[in-house]
DNA sequence: CTGAAAGCGCTTACAG
DNA sequence: CTGAAAGCGCTTACAG
């Protein structure tokens, strides 16, 4: 089922039944309204592979994301597709096996004509040799989330700087004087600009963490971590999980220990998944601008810029009381209240 | 960059360039390796769009989700993508609005020339009015954990009314008297099939659900139901989660409510999703054979078959601690103990 | 094994 | 506004 059947069904010529698909394609009323009209009944759908070819556009968008066991990912994935489905794109989804070269992954995208590739670095170190090069096709490449050192490519993330610098603000409003770091993967920058923020701050009130383990950005490491340190007579009073699933690991082993959060221990995080706000958690963070950041993303795709370091979005504090104390008023303007449910009595 | 400038380059036909990247090409090694250098040389890549329209064969399989917001769908769709990239084919991502027609959305994959698309029906309801005709494109479609009452379209899920019978047996073998369902969506044959196998086994032992209550497959939900029981002074000795993420809004319910689980309540849910091995929750559960069910799904689309009902994969008890009693023996042989772990003291 | 050529299903100048 | 035709970058019989 093609134009040419439709053409000849509806009496006009091929060229025809193409413009009446094309908005802005100059026919009668009448020819579009008879071309429309037999297209329904036969079940004709244009092309969208011949359409592509002959446009030179395809109007493919890749997305690039490794093991999502962070649910940060899945929601940011799951916005993108809706995004770039309303602007009238398509979302070829690529998984990248960290083993592999990246390149391998992109090349693969890139044979479907993408317009453009949004990686979502869950397991991508910050420096892999071979992403310098990999615009070689032309095509912008957008990490998400993450930048590289180099920044020789775009990038938008959350001002993870600023973001650790708030963590440390609300932990010492709320009087800590032992804070601890809990890293993910000391290679990404996710982990080294919050950490960076957050002990610079912290060094502003003449602290320094008491420690900053790291090793990688899951849950199982939020909870490893708290019981090393513990075992270690390590008793933070406060601590700064690198992202939401670590502190979310982070309070779960203090249950486990009989600490009380946040009578004995402040707890925060970063991104504000989901599950954040499960009644088991409750967890004060610092909130990544999803949205934001999304659309930011996709402006800088249909109008390629020169790199230019990394875009970023402010993060938003979100409170819930695994941290103690208040915060009636704000600090620097970016404190937010979210929901209006008190931390429960049970904790 | 096209096939005719690598074969310009390399003195050889355009023909002599496509069959050196096709494999199985009659080309002789020098040919194909002369080709193959100076492509790599120019950076030349098969375009796959060019290659889809000329072999009437896209190589691209339909992903087509809705929200994201059960953990369980990330991790079949991260599989999904893998699974396909294994295979040579492509994913294009689609996300459904449950509120538009999800004709559109599957045509919009159609026009790709899709050679299959799977449906991951989050918030589907069991019989939308328009699925029925939908392979009239001639494309095999297939739904993925749910299936239609009419069983008109291919579908790959767990055995949910086994899974259900399961759920019971546990709970009977812990000594419920007072056992609850706690459904989803009741318009799903997920929550259908396995209140079905649930209520059938207690009815062998005597035993009827004291409740019932259905909304939606969220975790807001399972806390709101355990919550509102207690309310109305029905205070159930067991509860069965219509899935994993109601099952552990139910658990967060309880430790609000004081009622200790395993010793006043057991709690079993269904899915294992990667949450339920927390330790806030270390939920029993009936694990979905994921693996097993993507491939099955797979080789179902090789080799389109006649319909003839859903595809049913076993489920498997994975044993974790939310349940009272012990399980050293195995129930129908299909009950297996996960990890090494104990249920932690402090529960 | 190799090359010339038709064809995949569209879009889009080019004439009319 | 409309149609005939070239062209997008490949694959694959068809001859040699």
């Amino acid at each position: 089922m093609t134009s040419v059947d439709v053409a000849r069904e509806a009496g006009v010529s091929q060229s025809a039944v193409s413009r009446a698909f094309t908005r802005g394609g100059r026919v009668s009323a009448a020819t579009r309204h008879r071309v429309m009209e037999t297209a329904e009944r036969l079940g004709y759908l244009p092309n969208a592979i011949a359409r592509s070819l002959a446009t030179q556009r395809s109007g493919i968008v890749a997305l690039i994301v490794g093991e999502l066991h962070n649910p940060f990912y899945p929601q940011a994935l799951s916005q993108f597709a809706q995004a770039l489905a309303a602007r009238g794109k398509s979302a070829l989804l690529l998984t990248h096996d960290p083993e592999r070269d990246i390149q391998d992954t992109l090349n693969s995208a890139r044979a479907y004509q993408i317009e453009a590739a949004i990686v979502f670095p869950t397991r991508l170190n910050s420096a892999p040799p071979s992403l310098g090069d990999v615009s070689q096709g032309g095509i912008p490449v957008l990490l998400f989330n993450r930048h590289l050192p180099s920044d020789e490519l775009l990038s938008v993330t959350c001002d993870n700087v600023a973001g650790g610098r708030l963590a440390a603000t609300v932990l010492l409003r709320a009087g800590t004087r032992r804070p601890v770091f809990i890293g993910g993967d000391p290679e990404t920058s996710t982990h080294q600009d919050r950490l960076a923020g957050f002990t610079a701050r912290l060094a502003e009130a003449g602290l320094t963490p008491l420690a900053a383990p790291a090793s990688a950005f899951r849950y199982d490491w939020g909870v490893q971590a708290t019981l090393e340190m513990h075992a270690h007579g390590l008793e933070p009073d406060a601590i700064f999980g690198a992202n939401d699933i670590i502190a979310i690991g982070a309070l779960d082993a203090l249950r486990q220990l009989g600490r009380r959060v946040p009578q004995e221990v402040s707890v925060i995080g970063f991104d504000d998944i989901l599950e954040s706000d499960w009644l088991a958690y409750r967890l004060t963070t610092i909130r990544q601008p999803l949205s934001a950041m999304i659309e930011d993303a996709l402006r800088v795709l249909d109008d390629p810029q020169p790199s230019g370091g990394p875009r970023l979005h402010p993060g938003e504090l979100v409170w819930r009381g695994s941290v103690g104390g208040n915060f009636s008023g704000n600090v620097r303007g970016d404190i937010r209240h979210a929901g209006g449910a008190p931390a429960p009595e049970a904790r």
